[in-house]
DNA sequence: CCGACTTTGTGCAAACGTTCACAAGAGCGT
DNA sequence: ACGCTCTTGTGAACGTTTGCACAAAGTCGG
């Protein structure tokens, strides 16, 4: 039991968060490979990082044990196992569908090929587009997703493209083959069991980080002694309109509720 | 007691987790609303929003007892207490530092204006694209960083700039009141006590991705009956490890995993 | 070789999040 | 008014994640 072996760790077991956080060790690493450090400590590591430094050793320790007691982990042989945990000691070409704002934004994103990832093509359906080059790839015509996908031996596929088209090209992508989706569009994809979905929705960010930034200037408004913020009080609600939303006043239930 | 009042819940209560949720669930009302759909279940809601129905249940019973049981919840009613409660009853102009393809990716993202935040300016220290217009906003310097969030009351700051210009952008930002920023560069900022950070990062998306994709390989393989990736054959010795970074055969186990 | 010092790896408990399962409430037909 | 059906809101069980605190295991100076 001294030795973890791979199927220990590997074959089911580590926890989502941990995969989640790996990517972070993993570019703390870089950065510091890239400044000729060999060796870091967990405290070192995790401030690079942004995370405490007891969750990261927890963290590696899944991975297995490739830190020396008293010293550290060496930066050089970390990154290699990091990289071979997530599997980007391999080549993964990617499909980015939609060669819109976000879809240049990707391919030419430079955290892309530097980290075994490869654009193996880059798609669009509106025939302005195709043809033009981005980032050193024509674009080639939405039609071809299945031979992209056969031809490259693509797993992994990015749709970049409007709401209405996500579900469709996504559907393509899985009966071609790709069983790894990232999805930029604002909408909730269905897929069969075995295809792995990941989103990334900027609005949500954004809404998540509005709702915050209301917080706390509803608290502070109450810390310099103002009643409410007085913006239930007449106007704004989009529903208000239509409906007797009449309701208690909640700018100030709110703001008397967040004040203690 | 049985009318459950917002100082219950916003007094200092709603999970992370269900805040995070709240978005989604918008987003569905919204289709829902577009369809002329007045009243839904839990169960159609979390369907549409791709959730379990008891989680989104929970979640919105942390906001108030919106529902009637029997029924379901009010679409137009239920739109409006969620947006209320993220804030987004309000306008929110929004600075973005970068006028990259990410940057001019997040100015035209539709989903931006249309949920009560703003593009206040699109800033970027280029001089080449200092003057042109993108998505009907002039580029301004990114000098003019403390100017724009002052004048425009500027809350909210998405970085879209280079990793290296990252950190120096937010402490400005931040020297010019804005408490909440969302990052896309992939470095780990340092921010103040109070200021809200939320990260984007494509790369670790894909990594994310790319874990599971390889775990699916690998356990597909294992099941045709071979019996290990031959790792653990080393010895323990990072020192040791470090030199023989031979590669177990990775191209290998992809590509006949890939057939499916 | 030893003792002081450093840092990892992990047992444990608390916090947090998810899911089940069902009582309580609301509408509806008779 | 009553019982039937439907659906919410939530207590309780369960699983996951975090963070503390410390033993184990290493380095290093003498």
């Amino acid at each position: 039991m001294s030795r973890r072996t791979r199927s220990d760790s590997s074959l089911q077991g580590i926890p989502e968060a941990t995969i989640a956080r790996l990517p972070l060790y993993l570019r703390a690493l870089y950065a510091l490979a890239d400044r000729d450090i060999a060796s870091v400590s967990s405290e070192e590591l995790a401030a690079a990082a942004g995370v405490n430094s007891a969750k990261l050793r927890k963290d590696l320790s899944h991975l297995g044990s490739y830190g020396t007691r008293g010293v550290g982990y060496d930066v050089d042989y970390l990154i290699y196992q990091v990289s071979r945990e997530l599997g980007l000691t391999q080549d993964w070409p990617v499909v980015i569908v939609g060669a819109g704002n976000l879809g240049r934004a990707l391919a030419n994103y430079g955290g892309f090929a530097s980290r075994g990832f490869r654009v193996a093509a880059l798609l669009d359906s509106d025939p302005a587009v195709i043809g033009s080059v981005i980032a050193g790839h024509r674009v080639r015509a939405a039609d071809e997703i299945e031979r992209v996908v056969s031809d490259y031996g693509v797993m992994i596929g990015a749709i970049t493209a409007p709401a209405v088209a996500a579900q469709g090209i996504c559907d393509r992508l899985v009966a071609a083959g790709v069983t790894s989706i990232l999805n930029f569009a604002p909408v909730v994809l269905s897929v069969p069991d075995g295809v792995d979905v990941r989103k990334v929705d900027l609005s949500i960010e954004l809404q998540i980080l509005a709702f915050h930034a209301q917080r706390r200037s509803v608290v502070r408004v109450l810390h310099r002694g103002e009643p409410g913020v007085g913006v239930a009080a007449s106007n704004g609600s989009p529903a208000a309109a239509k409906r007797t939303l009449a309701l208690d006043g909640d700018g100030q239930v709110r703001a008397e509720a967040v004040g203690s």
